[in-house]
DNA sequence: AAAAGTATCACCCTAAACAGGTGAATTTGT
DNA sequence: ACAAATTCACCTGTTTAGGGTGATACTTTT
């Protein structure tokens, strides 16, 4: 069997028994290697790089340091490793500060084993393993509410305008007059009861306008 | 065999062969019933809300009206109906315009059989079923750039401008005077080497740092 | 064909915001 | 202790924003 093959994992988790269930499971598989298991990021961040894993499962309630804090960090640490998140927590802000970070893949620790290592398999292979919940999640982040108010000028000018473009600059892009945006700044702004930009572009991205 | 209680499938793809294949799998499959199979949006429209599907598979290439631009068409036809993408194409652009306007998850066709109706299962548990690489695409468009040249109070103040805060109010949210929000957003712009709000913001969103 | 909705442009007004230059004190992080 | 980051000050002038009121033309729907 090709060792220096296999898959090289760490596993950075405070509760002990999770943590050597999943280096057992892990260790067990073939294919995979564990490289090192941590408590807490203050451990892993001065032996992690010498044991230089493909893979790092991450929990974010750590101890000292919370994961999603530790992610910027080890990804410092180790450039080229992708970073799995496990975790019991499901919150939207979570999800997203930790993708920000870097992290490669979301899992919640209701994942059966095997689906683990399917995953630490699929971001190894360009994948981005999710579970369920929170694929349709990330989905739901980008999807548009249907059921705006705006016409579709006005969609495409506060558009413009939540990227910080002035008046004036719209209307050249758009090819029509400054007096034109202007108009449909003041119905967009009756439409969505504001008196400002940046009201404007907060209600409309709350409610997914734009 | 609870027959009322399947899962109702249509299919909306123009190649015969494909189509039929689909409509075989699933058809077979127990649990699962095919309502209906259309070449195109156009034929789709005219009966599909009869068929009543409570999943429509959807090809993104289709004669007429693309894929793309009938489904939000086809969300105010079947409000409550899930709608997988199912497509060879793996465009950034077409993957975000889908999940923008409504589909809730999106395949690539060299999905094998029995992930097709894993998927269906999925999205009507839930879930966001996606090919492995849309998912990695997906995540990487969150994904910030550690390399950005911005201080984290400039990432800050960059962030409050993006969303239409006047200067005078970024001071005040943040408890500093106004003319240290100048200076930094002075220092933004020569960092990003630009002259104004617009580029700045385009310019960061370009590079992710915001 | 009429009505409703959308998109276009005009002219008025005042206060606020923006962009840039230069310099300097203070606080943080390593 | 040093460098980087953050903070504030005072100066200049130009541009933008927000709001009121009204009007014309083009689409879409009924």
């Amino acid at each position: 069997m090709a060792r220096d093959l296999d898959i090289r994992v760490a596993i950075i988790e405070d509760d002990e028994t999770i943590r050597e269930g999943y280096a057992y499971l892990i260790g067990n598989t073939e294919g995979y290697k564990v490289t090192g298991t941590y408590p807490s990021y203050e451990d892993a961040a001065r032996k992690i790089a010498h044991d230089d894993p493909d893979v790092l499962l991450l929990d974010v309630e750590l101890p000292g340091i919370s994961g999603i804090d530790a992610l910027p960090k080890l990804k410092k640490i180790l450039p080229e490793a992708y970073i799995l998140i496990l975790t019991v927590y499901e919150q939207e802000d979570l999800i997203f500060r930790a993708l920000g970070s870097g992290a490669s893949g979301y899992l919640t620790k209701n994942t059966p084993h095997e689906k683990i290592i399917a995953a630490i398999h699929e971001v190894m292979e360009g994948g981005g393993p999710m579970s369920a919940h929170i694929a349709r999640m990330v989905i739901s982040s980008f999807k548009r509410n249907e059921e705006t108010p705006l016409t579709r000028r006005e969609t495409e000018i506060l558009e413009h305008i939540s990227i910080g473009k002035s008046r004036k600059r719209i209307a050249q892009e758009l090819f029509i007059d400054l007096e034109t945006v202007k108009s449909h700044i003041k119905n967009i702004y009756h439409k969505l009861n504001v008196h400002s930009k940046a009201d404007a572009i907060k209600a409309a991205r709350d409610n997914k306008f734009i």
